[in-house]
DNA sequence: GACATATAATTAGTCGCCATACTATATGCC
DNA sequence: GGCATATAGTATGGCGACTAATTATATGTC
């Protein structure tokens, strides 16, 4: 059994056939990139027969912590996203009656999202089972495992890109974004 | 600097208030997924001035490898990805003349797909780029580091649905995809 | 008070992925 | 030989993400 997807075992063969020498780091990154899309597939199946995704159940935990509601703008802020992404998940969480859109008082520019009692109760049922079952993922970890594991993703992230982006936006004259 | 995203601390601090003591291995597995996002999301940015996809990488790398040219049927089941969507993929490399379809003579049911001219150089070209960098990714690691690594990312493995799944095909009388 | 600017949400269009359904062609069996 | 079935590729439509543009409303300044 491989944890590894077809298209990477693809790139090694040929890497090595090339001999570059660095095939063990290219199957390194891939075993992390394939774990982490074994696990975003369980969840996607887990949560559909709900009628939910990841992108929906996020919002739905987001609103379950704010009884008052919450505006798109504060839940695309929140979850991470686009404003124009949350438009598309609220849509359908409000079609299928988890949620209600209703408009404010004062200011009329802005919406206000809150759960349906339908919405509170996947909320609240989700959350337990959906942190159980990630949990359940690590179990037999012990705190140095953990220790471990943690300390090696974190050398590998700062090497990324984004991280390094993320790192010295002081020195520019405008921020793009 | 956090590896994690919006919508993993938002989580990881629910979690916590509720204090059901299986934190700290759901922000194991945030951090996996985070590490996975960022690496995806930096690939993307690295191939999209090309006018490539990861996807489309990935077709481009295979065909590469076969001078004879591929049917859709072969890049889906190498990438790992349904026909359909290699239909989709292929659809934007023809447009950007990356790759030609031609039909077969001898079965007319299949299509070959070659890769242009301008193809070759740019799937030369990038295997080089793309490995260098994915490797580059883990620079610093060594073969202790290394078996660490994915001996832990293994561990987590072995709990997916997908895997178990994947582990008792035979019970079943009937395979259902 | 009016106009420029900022902000909120949505719409429209793109992309990559999927599942499903269709068309064309091969193949196997009676 | 002819019909059922399998296979190849594509079309269609859905989802979730993005950017850019649009519309409505606030706000701040002269």
């Amino acid at each position: 059994m491989e944890i590894l997807e077809q298209k990477h075992i693809a790139l090694l063969t040929e890497a090595d056939r090339r001999g570059d020498g660095a095939t063990a780091n290219l199957r390194l990154c891939f075993e992390v990139i394939a774990l982490a899309a074994a696990i975003d597939r369980d969840c996607a199946a887990r949560l559909a027969p709900h009628n939910l995704s990841e992108g929906k159940f996020v919002l739905l935990f987001l609103l379950h912590q704010m009884a008052d509601g919450l505006s798109p703008h504060e839940l695309a802020d929140r979850a991470g996203v686009t404003r124009a992404t949350v438009t598309g998940l609220l849509d359908g969480l409000e079609r299928d009656v988890f949620v209600t859109r209703q408009q404010s008082k004062d200011d009329r520019r802005k919406v206000l999202v809150r759960l349906s009692p339908k919405g509170q109760d996947a909320a609240r049922e989700l959350f337990d089972t959906h942190t159980r079952w990630i949990a359940s993922l690590f179990a037999g970890f012990d705190e140095s495992d953990r220790q471990a594991l943690s300390a090696l993703l974190q050398r590998a992230w700062r090497n990324t890109d984004g991280r390094r982006k993320a790192m010295q936006p002081k020195a520019e004259s405008e921020i793009t974004q």
